[in-house]
DNA sequence: AAGGCGGGGAC
DNA sequence: GTCCCAGCCTT
């Protein structure tokens, strides 16, 4: 017997295991009883749901919930967006990561300014045009904010249906997820696309889930879903295995003089860009050595004192971290050094409000509090 | 088609 | 340690 629901009378709403047709109806009958409170689901405008969705682009619902709330109520709409300063951008995105999403963001808020009277556009096609939406965003802020029915298809959506489905295809690959977003396009319901889209991805986030086994006993789908029906539901969906990170040595220096700390800006475009750090050094070097390098760069040094090592992890790459926290006589206005050319001078407190320091210098930024009353005697 | 781009939670 | 997250952009 391969149909889940062989005792409804409705003829039409037999399927067989594996088709889509049949997720809609109990798929939207448990999202009605189990869906999560969540921050932008209260008052779903169309700038809310857009905000929230770059947010959640790779980003799991908790890491996002406290990040929303406090971007809404300093720029409370696209206007206000499309004028803020780069720093307050980075600022209320610090730690999020990707900070290119929400550059991206101001770029597409400008366009909205500019080429649509301020009104953020309802269709899929023009919201497909806005800097940073491809076609998971397009397909979610017209649903969720328009009520446009078309498919958003995510990481949870593709499992989901590779599931379902026993689908072999590698999810990795553009033409796998078009194929998908296709065949959603002729079962998304008409009435309630946004809800069926949410729902999809709250299956795939809190029962289907992407580490260890599902919680199959209660998907309101098991009866449809052609994995479950032989257990195999760990063996979906297929992707490609992630690069081998790449191990990189630094070492990094807090420069401090009685009042002042050194902070340097990224580089426009590439690995944490625009974002702030502190001077470093390649390679894993002695005090004698970061000494030398800072009397090139024009600095009187008084103390080196060695900080605790540090390891951050990205996707495709390790930094592997020293650390010094440094006390020079004093940071003269005056350039010379190859370096310092491009380094900033701030009052430590500044880090709070101001600059935007990646959770990759978390272990170090701490040294900016620090008090730096060694002996004298140690010198 | 492939690589770059953060950070963290779950196992 | 590994996996992967309400993906998109560039090359």
């Amino acid at each position: 017997m391969d149909k889940y629901n062989e005792n409804l009378t409705d003829v039409k709403e037999i399927f067989r295991k594996g088709d889509l047709r049949a997720i809609p109806k109990p798929l939207l009958k448990w999202y009605d009883n189990n869906r999560r409170i969540l921050p932008w689901r209260e008052q779903p405008t169309p700038y809310r749901v857009w905000v929230s969705e770059i947010m959640l682009q790779q980003t799991r619902v908790e890491a996002v919930k406290p990040y929303f709330q406090r971007f809404m109520d300093t720029l409370p709409d696209i206007a206000a967006l499309a004028e803020a300063p780069e720093e307050t951008l980075l600022k209320l995105w610090e730690g999020l990561g990707y900070y290119n999403r929400v550059r991206n963001l101001q770029k597409a808020a400008i366009q909205i300014m500019e080429d649509y009277a301020g009104i953020m556009p309802d269709s899929y096609e023009e919201l497909l045009k806005l800097k940073g939406i491809g076609s998971y965003t397009a397909g979610a802020v017209s649903s969720i904010a328009y009520g446009k029915p078309n498919p958003a298809v995510d990481g949870n959506v593709l499992r989901v249906i590779a599931r379902i489905r026993k689908d072999d295809r590698c999810i990795s690959e553009d033409k796998v997820k078009k194929a998908v977003e296709k065949d959603l396009w002729e079962v998304i319901p008409k009435d309630r696309p946004g809800d069926f889209n949410q729902a999809m991805m709250e299956i795939g986030a809190c029962v289907c889930i992407p580490n260890g086994a599902p919680h199959c006993e209660e998907c309101p789908l098991r009866q449809i879903c052609l994995a479950y029906e032989d257990g195999t539901q760990q063996q979906y969906p297929n992707k490609a295995k992630a690069k081998e990170r790449t191990i990189e040595e630094k070492t990094i220096l807090i420069i401090r003089d009685a009042e002042l700390a050194v902070l340097h800006k990224r580089p426009a475009k590439g690995l944490l860009a625009g974002m702030y750090e502190f001077p470093s050094m390649k390679g894993f070097c002695t005090a004698e050595e970061v000494k030398e390098y800072l009397t090139e760069n024009g600095l009187q040094v008084l103390r080196i004192q060695p900080l605790e090592d540090a390891k951050h992890i990205f996707s495709h790459r390790e930094w592997h971290m020293k650390g010094y926290l440094i006390r020079v006589d004093e940071l003269a206005p005056k350039k010379v050094g190859p370096d310092s050319a491009d380094w900033i001078y701030i009052e430590p407190r500044e880090t709070q409000d101001r600059y935007p320091i990646p959770s990759a210098f978390a272990a170090y930024a701490k040294g900016l509090s620090m008090q730096l009353g060694i002996p004298r005697t140690m010198f």
